[in-house]
DNA sequence: AATTGCATTTTATAAACACAATATGTAGAT
DNA sequence: ATCTACATATTGTGTTTATAAAATGCAATT
């Protein structure tokens, strides 16, 4: 019945804080200046704060206030103690998805139905549903009941998508706004050379996944554009629940990753114009390819 | 308590239908064949109709259904006893608009702030609020209250958006999948010439504002691609906020209706390369000069 | 064979409530 | 002057409930 506390997440920031501007042990840590960072009050900042320095990563001094008790490049890849949660609605989120695609759930559904199948309170429910309605593959009937859109499961809506993101890629990297995240290249240029040299066999289809949206998101990123961007990322959203269920054809990745080092390689050489035509054949070439089972 | 019904709306898409299909006097109208076109079941259907009835557009008979009483011809515009609603949520949604463009709004606000001071009920402003998070012009904070986002009031935004819909549009004429729809270049023609000879001087804004959103939705439906048209339709939604305080400056309509009607020439030449081209620089000619008082 | 009319079941909404989390004012420590 | 620490006020979430609307099954009618 309480709401969610914002106390893990939290945590988890102000890690990500510390590493990212290379604070060192010792230094002292303000809450005003957390709380306005992540936009809070100074109350969840508290408690988080408290909940570091039982784990030990912080060391509080009586009203003087926390301060860093670990050398920041000691803490390792963040959520240690994230553990009992498991309870956000992603994996309701996912288990719709694919019971529709495995054709589990029919055209139609009422919220009462998806209550009793998944064993959820409502309110969840309807955040999940809200959620994907956004998304566009499912939409609330007029009277009682949801129906689920072609979305996920034409293939005219998979090329259709294809379509649409080429264009928005190539078009973003042409606008005059385009500026070069020399920062954002550099990181994207590192994962797609590990990603090359090997990571391609070894990596999870998630972590691949990823990666990809990575790094087309930040080549986007870097047009200034919000509208852009936006309409990027919600359609790569869609496609994540597509491709999910696709078998990654891990030969096809080394060229993949090639490709993306040669879009990077254009830009960082000023030939935008080609770099932004390559993307466009890159991005058609991947959507002919693989092809969703539906 | 109970949820509103749905028997206003299905009275006004029974005219529509009977309209759009030139239905005759004395026509029958089966339950099912309606309920199955609005997608809901028979139940709202009938309980439309027997409002109908009362109005004397329709005629029962006992175990035979319901019959078209008048002429559709003799239907005025709709809505005659649409009446004792206006309480959608469009009339929040507007001001809180415009309560924010005008300043009365700060940066953030929490849900009970806005509850007092709009007179809402929790449910009601909270439907208005995913509504305008999801258009993107406010956003939730992680803790309490709700935060307005940058997209109404800064030129920036503005700028962007008609960059981006300007290519949107261009691109989506160029895509292979376009095919022109005849019936809608029709309409679309005859609504901007009427425009043009008089219009611009008589219509009011809203719906000058209208028409002018209509001809590009047309356009780029045309393409058959659901992602252009939804990315137009979502910043569409945006512009007609900011746009709505612009005073229109009339005289430049004729111009503008001009334009239409010449895209629409170039694409029944078959012209569509120029077409595409001269609706990009119509949609940036149309950004650069207006500003939105910020 | 198709469709209505009605009785019954199922559904979703809005408002109220309870309570933990978040926000905030301020005294006091450094 | 700045920041913490704590006490107090405010906020928003999940649950529950009452109720009208929507969906549906089926006998009766055409």
């Amino acid at each position: 019945m309480p709401r969610k506390s914002l106390t893990p997440q939290i945590t988890g920031n102000i890690l990500d804080y510390v590493k990212a501007n290379e604070l060192e042990k010792g230094d002292h840590l303000p809450l005003q200046m957390f709380a306005d960072a992540f936009r809070v009050s100074r109350a969840p900042i508290m408690s988080a704060l408290k909940l570091l320095e039982i784990q030990g990563v912080v060391k509080a001094e009586s009203n003087r206030g926390y301060f860093l008790a670990v050398d920041p490049r000691d803490l390792g890849a963040a959520e240690p103690v994230n553990s009992a949660d498991d309870e956000g609605d992603d994996p309701i989120y996912f288990r719709i998805a694919e019971d529709r695609v495995s054709g589990k759930l029919e055209d139609r559904v009422s919220e009462n139905e998806l209550m009793r199948f998944y064993d959820l309170p409502r309110t969840r429910l309807l955040r999940v549903l809200r959620r994907i309605s956004e998304e566009g593959w499912m939409e609330r009937l007029p009277g009682n009941g949801w129906a689920f859109t072609p979305a996920l499961t034409s293939k005219k809506s998979y090329e259709d998508g294809y379509a649409f993101r080429a264009i928005i890629e190539q078009q973003a990297m042409l606008l005059p706004t385009f500026e070069l995240n020399i920062e954002g290249v550099k990181r994207a240029r590192d994962v797609q050379t590990r990603l090359r040299d090997g990571g391609f066999e070894t990596w999870s289809r998630a972590e691949i996944f990823r990666a990809n949206n990575e790094f087309h998101e930040m080549l986007v990123a870097c047009s200034q554009n919000e509208f852009f961007l936006e309409s990027l990322r919600r359609i790569n959203r869609l496609r994540r629940l597509i491709e999910y269920h696709i078998t990654i054809d891990r030969s096809r990745l080394p060229k993949q990753t090639v490709e993306h080092l040669q879009i990077l390689d254009l830009l960082e050489d000023g030939r935008r114009n080609e770099a932004a035509a390559f993307l466009y054949t890159h991005i058609m070439g991947a959507g002919r390819i693989k092809t969703p089972k539906i």
